[in-house]
DNA sequence: GCGACTAAGTTCAACTACTGAACTCACTGT
DNA sequence: ACAGTGAGTTCAGTAGTTGAACTTAGTCGC
């Protein structure tokens, strides 16, 4: 029996976890963050196998978070390049940054790496805020409604 | 073979990946963050078969996400609640929402819901930023480094 | 005290997806 | 002529997901 798919379903949490769901796919992207846009520069940086990725990739192009584009001809090769909606997908990766680096590490096994700004060189800590209020988003508080208008 | 685990990665985003990856959890946890905390009210509001939602649940409870407790004995019934660690789960979530709002859904098509203040009524629209400067994070400014100290 | 009902699972066989390893193909550089 | 490279595809084995049926332990109406 195949998966249950959730691409249209009325929630837009389970539209993306339909694509998060395909296993790689968080990982896949978060190298691409870091620069990765070749092949087998996924492959060895991740280990994957190479059906998986090959899989994982053209899902990810499908769906619009990234282009492959040929950056020489004979013999024609490709890269993998972020598009707009690729990028807007940081902030999930950044959320998830940020839960597994409070609840999935041990305090005497920290995470080796941390985010920082290439200006100012402060460290980032991805937070989730209500963008019209500025304030963290209280779970007490939170109500889903039937959209008006 | 086994599906490859993250769960020991020194990368906070893999590791949050395995959780996720476990593919019916994000949505299971949906349900939670809305009330949802019965075995059967989860079988029927998702319509995930009984031996995956099964084994779902008894990971998010191994992991921490929920506490199994009994709400009665004579029979013996259980219902799944959030811990402190599934609570803050919900930034992520949160994250997918408005990833999945603005990038999955036509607009013709809108999601059918939205969030908002249960105190005020005004609409909540999940962003995430640096918590240290509270403005968004620039893909282009960002660097991850070896942690000091 | 009998049969229907409920909550919370478990068991089952069929099927799909992920795995590592090996193979392909088209070109290049020496 | 031949090893090397980038970007995959093919393969057989195994793990995970699926819907349907079954289980267990107690309650309720009659």
């Amino acid at each position: 029996m195949r998966r249950t798919r959730f691409d249209d379903a009325p929630c837009p949490i389970a539209r993306t976890t339909d694509v998060m769901g395909d296993w790689w796919t968080p990982v896949v992207m978060r190298e691409v963050f870091f620069g990765c846009r070749r092949f087998d520069e996924f492959q060895t940086r991740l280990g994957v196998s190479r059906a998986t990725l090959a899989a994982r990739l053209s899902r990810l192009v499908e769906e619009g978070f990234l282009d492959r584009v040929e950056y020489q001809d004979n013999p024609p090769r490709h890269e993998y390049v972020l598009t707009d909606k690729g990028r807007a997908f940081f902030d999930v990766l950044a959320a998830m940054w940020r839960f597994g680096e409070d609840w999935l590490f041990s305090p005497d096994n920290p995470v080796p790496v941390q985010l920082s700004s290439r200006a100012t060189g402060e460290r980032i800590d991805p937070v989730v805020v209500d963008g019209n209020t500025g304030a963290r988003i209280e779970l007490a508080d939170l109500r889903v409604r039937n959209r008006s208008r």
